[in-house]
DNA sequence: ATGGCAGGTACGACCTGA
């Protein structure tokens, strides 16, 4: 099973991108982050005809997750939209379904702005929801996968100048303690498993020919359970749409799991 | 210390991102 996570700022405006990523790639399924559209605007009908079912939870302007899912290969079952105690006004964040006997969790974990900010705390509390949902929700002993744009990276070999984010948001030890305590519930980075060296990155800021300079951060990853983890047999950064016309500030990660 | 680029909203200037 190909799976693919991929933060996309605006499916509007990376609608023919992502198509273009699914006819190379031919993932079985994708998580997307950041479509800032509603569920009646998203646009359903280009990805169907090419073969994918969007599985939405959508949001006006900001924020918005969903699965695409390839129609001759999986089918999402027990959709899950947002966390249970989320109110009607929730940011939409998080979106997970059943693909058979995979659990696949796809988040757009809160950015915090500025450390010490409204938003900061808004961030390590949603994390900390994150854990007690997955507590509640999943057995790690089975296949689940977590994927999407984490908005933190968590060591040093993850970010092009460790020095000057540290202690900044993205890279803060509150917000890298609060992800290891999600990484606790069971989790592996399939990335990891398959990668050691530093400066491999997922996100480059779109000021300053951060791209052309190689200056990102990995902050988008996919995270497995031990059962899924053990099936992981690739992982890997597409840093190639990141070079096209109008890309997205993210690139699109792809893991492979023997399931 | 600040803004730098990009998208959305709504059509002018601001909010958010990371």
């Amino acid at each position: 099973m190909k799976i693919a996570t991929w933060n996309v700022n605006s499916i509007r405006t990376r609608k023919d991108q992502v198509l273009a990523f699914l006819a190379e790639e031919a993932p079985d399924v994708v998580g997307l982050q950041e479509i800032k559209v509603t569920d009646d605007q998203f646009p359903a009908a280009a990805f169907q005809e090419a073969g994918y079912t969007p599985v939405v939870h959508g949001q006006k302007t900001y924020n918005g997750v969903a699965f695409l899912v390839r129609n001759d290969a999986l089918t999402a079952e027990e959709v899950v939209r947002g966390f249970p105690d989320d109110g009607d006004e929730a940011q939409a964040r998080l979106i997970a379904a059943r693909f058979g006997r995979l659990r696949l969790v796809n988040i757009y974990l809160p950015n915090g702005s500025e450390v010490g900010s409204e938003k900061y705390a808004y961030k390590l509390d949603w994390m900390e929801r994150l854990r007690n949902w997955l507590d509640e929700a999943f057995d790690p002993a089975e296949p689940v996968v977590l994927v999407g744009d984490f908005n933190v990276a968590t060591e040093d070999r993850d970010v092009y100048d460790p020095e000057a984010f540290r202690d900044r948001v993205l890279f803060s030890e509150p917000e890298k303690a609060a992800m290891e305590r999600i990484r606790q519930w069971g989790f592996t980075d399939c990335f990891r498993q398959h990668h050691d060296e530093a400066g491999l990155y997922s996100w480059w800021d779109y000021r300053m020919n951060m791209f052309r300079r190689g200056n990102g951060l990995r902050i988008d990853h996919i995270w497995a359970s031990e059962p899924a983890a053990a099936a992981c047999t690739a992982c890997d950064i597409h840093v190639e749409p990141r070079r096209w016309e109008r890309p997205s500030d993210h690139a699109p990660v792809v893991a492979e799991l023997d399931l």
